[in-house]
DNA sequence: TTGATTTGACCACC
DNA sequence: GGTGGTCAAATCAA
């Protein structure tokens, strides 16, 4: 149908990204250097105004993800498992896929599968209405032991360039890893490595899920597209790991030549329902 | 053998 | 009725 139509927006989107991209690299100098915090403010609402143009163009021809996420109706605590005595009742075991609500959604958009510091377990793919690419549904691993309720999507948006969204639903409760997200900020030099460590407070969840998301983590399907260091870009790392796997493998052709490697870690954040 | 992924089917929401 | 989200059996991989 209207294939120039998505085409046009998907440049248009492109174009934005990349002026976030750039925004991202000088936010990212601002806070190496210390620079001003306002200035650094600045740019990081401009970076999100930039992705979030980016992501409202795009979600233009993926509607249904924004109605998806605007209806506040379901309830993801008592969906699945977690009214389990009544959903003893239905057959097969199955039943009650609530749809989601947009509170504890976040999405990120990048140019690889950044691990996020926890373990997913996929659970479910599915094409999608107007996009040309599957979703893919993943859950905690620890959902079940721990009764985690984290899940995401990811879905690919663009091949050329690779383009990414990723959208994360709830919290992760499960104690396996880290509370306390820590994020490295490596610079080229190892010794001047800023270490930035986050209390897990609840209060601050969201904030957490959001450097969490932001750091290394486990996708078992995807495990070469773990982002690995490769030079002077900033590293998010959600726990200090000692010895980082130096070779960068010479696999990683996942990013377009074009695309600077900071990038890749320096993913944008968007709650919904700000778009 | 065990754990993860794939895939078809089921179910709720719009 | 169409669509998105989830389940679970079958399959795959380590």
């Amino acid at each position: 149908m209207e294939a120039s139509s998505f085409g046009h927006r998907k440049v248009k989107a492109m174009k934005e990204l990349v002026r976030g991209q750039d925004l991202a690299k000088r936010l990212q100098k601002s806070i190496s250097r210390g620079g001003s915090p306002s200035s650094a403010e600045d740019d990081a609402q401009e970076l999100v105004a930039s992705f979030t143009k980016a992501l409202s163009v795009l979600s233009h021809s993926e509607s249904d993800d924004g109605s998806q996420v605007s209806d506040g109706q379901n309830d993801p605590a008592a969906r699945s498992e977690g009214s389990s005595e009544e959903s003893s009742k239905r057959k097969d075991g199955r039943g009650r896929y609530k749809r989601r609500r947009p509170s504890d959604t976040w999405s990120k958009i990048s140019p690889t599968l950044v691990d996020d510091g926890h373990a997913w377990r996929k659970y479910g793919q599915k094409s999608i209405l107007n996009t040309d690419f599957p979703r893919s549904y993943y859950r905690c691993t620890h959902k079940v032991e721990q009764k985690c309720p984290a899940t995401k999507q990811v879905q690919m948006i663009s091949k050329d360039p690779l383009m990414y969204q990723s959208t994360y639903y709830g919290r992760h409760t499960c104690k396996n890893l880290l509370n306390s997200p820590q994020i490295i900020v490596e610079h080229e030099d190892e010794d001047s490595k800023k270490l930035v460590s986050f209390s897990g407070n609840a209060a601050s969840s969201q904030n957490n899920a959001f450097f969490s998301s932001l750091s290394f983590g486990l996708i078992k399907e995807e495990p070469r597209q773990e982002t690995v260091p490769g030079g002077d870009h900033a590293l998010f790392r959600s726990q200090p790991l000692p010895p980082p796997p130096p070779p960068p493998p010479s696999d990683c052709n996942f990013l377009p030549e074009y695309w600077p490697r900071e990038v890749d870690q320096l993913d944008d954040f968007m709650p919904f329902g700000s778009y």
